[in-house]
RNA sequence: GCCCUCUUAGCUUAGUGGUAAAGCGGCAGUUUUGUAAACUGUUGACGUCAGUUCGAUUCUGACAGAGGGCUCCA
């Protein structure tokens, strides 16, 4: 969309908020509206409805009102008043006075919009003819949110709503939320059995099926295959660890809120690890190290446990007990940027192979006027986050610098993925670390015989196991590739009597190791094949008797099987041997 | 954590101040099937704990869990 058309789409939504406020305040004249801007899929209002109950049942009449209203909106009238006339006129609004007091301070002018009968603090940017203009809208939730986003802050409520110019448009942004509800990878979840939760467990810890955990091995053998080509090496390290260990790596107390509480034994306190690093450094520092050595990447499949707030756990996008594909590399400084670009590449082979396209890089730096925030080491910021935004450009992908997000102890780049339904996810970030160093002493023996300190990058390409199978399912809609597929083939014997055949070819093939099923049920084809269609299974297998004429057990790849790919339908009759092949090219 | 909403069988839903209806699924039987749902029978639920009441799945409250949100700034 071009910017002229975007502002024009702004403006109209911001209209509807204005329109919004004025039918809320025709309700509860005693509700305090604060801010309403537009935003990408539409518009919302904060309000400060002072114990006053408001639910969803009420949208209706407020939308109703809305539609009544806006016949009397001519357009928006712009007004100048001078600080003391604002204050004034909202005096009894502390957020709009926050605000007032906010354009006195930066000198701005302050002006008002005034449409209809109703007056608001605004900086412009609304629809010339509210009354023609504002037609398609429809108010969508209520929600919490506190003032300026601040927990610390009231609690507000929001109302959502979403507008268009034409009535098309509403009614197919209003398709595509309900399209992708259907793709939503809990639903999706729960169809295929690819995980479940139980309150016995507690929230945000995931129970794998069967079908889901043959996702995340392939996901993990995959990987291990990849690392190991890239020079990662495995390790293993234990679910909890000691205090010390996580004073040491300073995430105690600075991280405690988000661990599970210690378990006190009789020789000390435990913690569950949130984090992988801390036991890596140990392994790292279990030797001396040459420079030679370098770089050392350590790789693990880590499940670490966080205790997330409750009200941020949202099916496997944020859990409490996560897996993940983290390594840390231990580089000289002089092998910061090239690590760096390898991690660059690794990522953009990973996200070919799932097909992802969408995708952009946050480059988190450090504000030197923030002293109090970050590490003080001024050359090492100044070097990495040069030799980083190096990197970012060589790699020709898209990215975007932010000042002031950096981690404490060093730069960082997130990569943000957009699923398709339009969902933003930080799938996997890469951390340059240089507090490590010193915390656990990590050093190696240069040639001139002298030790020095080594630099950590944190890496987890594929991020968690629950996060990215979220991703996946929802970018795949549930129809995952061969080699992601819990089932690959279905067999569906048209009788009993083919029933023993069917065994025998799957047997076969599951020698091959693939992953095959057969649908020995009392049921018809027709049925068999419509469960096997709504699973989202890639190749179906018909057994007739067509099939099973010329069948020699001795001799199963001869076999013929009626095959059908998802998405495609009828291949015609196959071998086995046909078919062996066709699932070697899907793999390739 | 905070705000709003929700919670009836494995799933999707109906319904009531006098403990509940159905479809799918599961199980049993009949049927032996040629490309998206055979037939018959059967099984199975009001999230938990209090309160109000003669009586609560229904009303009230707490708790638990789930969902939508919690700076895209007048």
């Amino acid at each position: 969309m071009d910017n002229n058309k975007q502002n024009q789409l702004n403006n109209l939504r911001h209209s509807c908020a204005h329109l919004l406020a004025a039918a809320v305040l025709k309700f509860y004249p005693d509700a305090k509206p604060t801010i309403g801007p537009s935003i990408d899929e539409g518009f919302y209002y904060d309000f400060d409805f002072d114990n006053v109950k408001i639910s969803e049942d009420d949208l209706p009449k407020i939308e109703e009102e809305m539609k009544k209203m806006v016949k009397s909106w001519d357009g928006f009238e712009r007004i100048e008043k001078s600080s003391d006339q604002a204050i004034e006129y909202f005096k009894n609004n502390p957020y709009k006075l926050e605000l007032i007091e906010e354009l006195i301070q930066k000198g701005e002018k302050i002006t008002f919009y005034k449409s209809g009968d109703f007056i608001d603090l605004c900086r412009g940017g609304h629809t010339p003819y509210p009354k023609s203009n504002i037609k398609h809208f429809k108010l969508l939730s209520i929600a919490g949110a506190y003032w300026r986003g601040d927990e610390k802050n009231k609690m507000l409520t929001r109302i959502y709503g979403t507008a268009f110019p034409t009535k098309d448009e509403l009614e197919k942004y209003l398709w595509q939320k309900e399209e992708a509800k259907k793709r939503d990878h809990r639903k999706l979840g729960a169809e295929l059995e690819l995980f479940t939760f139980d309150d016995m467990v507690g929230p945000g810890l995931v129970l794998w099926l069967p079908k889901g955990t043959i996702i995340r091995e392939e996901l993990e053998r995959f990987a291990k295959k990849t690392e190991k080509a890239w020079g990662y090496q495995r390790v293993a390290t234990p679910h909890l660890a000691k205090k010390i260990l996580f004073e040491t790596s300073g995430h105690l107390p600075y991280y405690k809120e988000s661990m599970y509480p210690g378990m006190k034994l009789d020789d000390g306190e435990y913690y569950l690890k949130a984090m992988n690093c801390p036991a890596h450094h140990l392994i790292y520092r279990s030797k001396p190290r040459s420079y030679k050595d370098l770089p050392i990447r350590l790789a693990e499949y880590g499940t670490v446990y966080r205790y997330e707030l409750s009200g941020t756990l949202a099916g496997l996008l944020r859990v409490r007990g996560m897996t993940m594909n983290d390594s840390h590399i231990y580089c000289r400084k002089d092998q910061i940027k090239s690590e760096f670009l390898r991690v660059v590449e690794l990522h953009k082979y990973y996200y070919k192979v799932f097909g992802i396209t969408d995708y952009y890089m946050r480059l988190s730096l450090h504000d030197p006027k923030n002293k109090s925030k970050y590490i003080d080491e001024p050359d090492s910021w100044s070097f990495s986050e040069n030799a980083i935004r190096e990197v970012l450009k060589e790699s020709k992908l898209p990215f975007i610098e932010k000042m002031d997000e950096a981690a404490f102890y060093g730069p960082k780049v997130d990569f943000q993925i957009k699923s398709v339904i339009g969902r933003e996810e930080s799938i996997s970030t890469v951390q340059l670390d240089f507090a490590a160093k010193k915390r656990f002493n990590l050093n190696y023996i240069d040639n001139d015989g002298k030790e020095k300190e080594v630099y950590v990058i944190h890496r987890a390409p594929l991020g968690t196991h629950e996060r990215f199978i979220a991703f996946l399912i929802e970018h795949y809609a549930g129809k995952f590739p061969l080699w992601l597929s819990p089932v690959q083939l279905t067999l569906i014997p048209i009788s009993e009597k083919h029933v023993d055949t069917s065994r025998i070819i799957a047997d076969h093939l599951i020698s091959k190791d693939f992953r095959v099923e057969v649908d020995d049920r009392n049921e018809r084809m027709q049925a068999k094949i419509r469960d096997a269609t709504l699973q989202k299974v890639p190749f179906i297998g018909i057994i007739g008797d067509k099939e099973i004429e010329r069948f020699d057990a001795k001799n199963p790849e001869e076999a013929l099987i009626s095959l059908r790919k998802r998405d495609e339908g009828d291949l015609g009759q196959n071998s086995i041997s046909e078919i062996l092949q066709t699932f070697q090219k899907e793999l390739e």
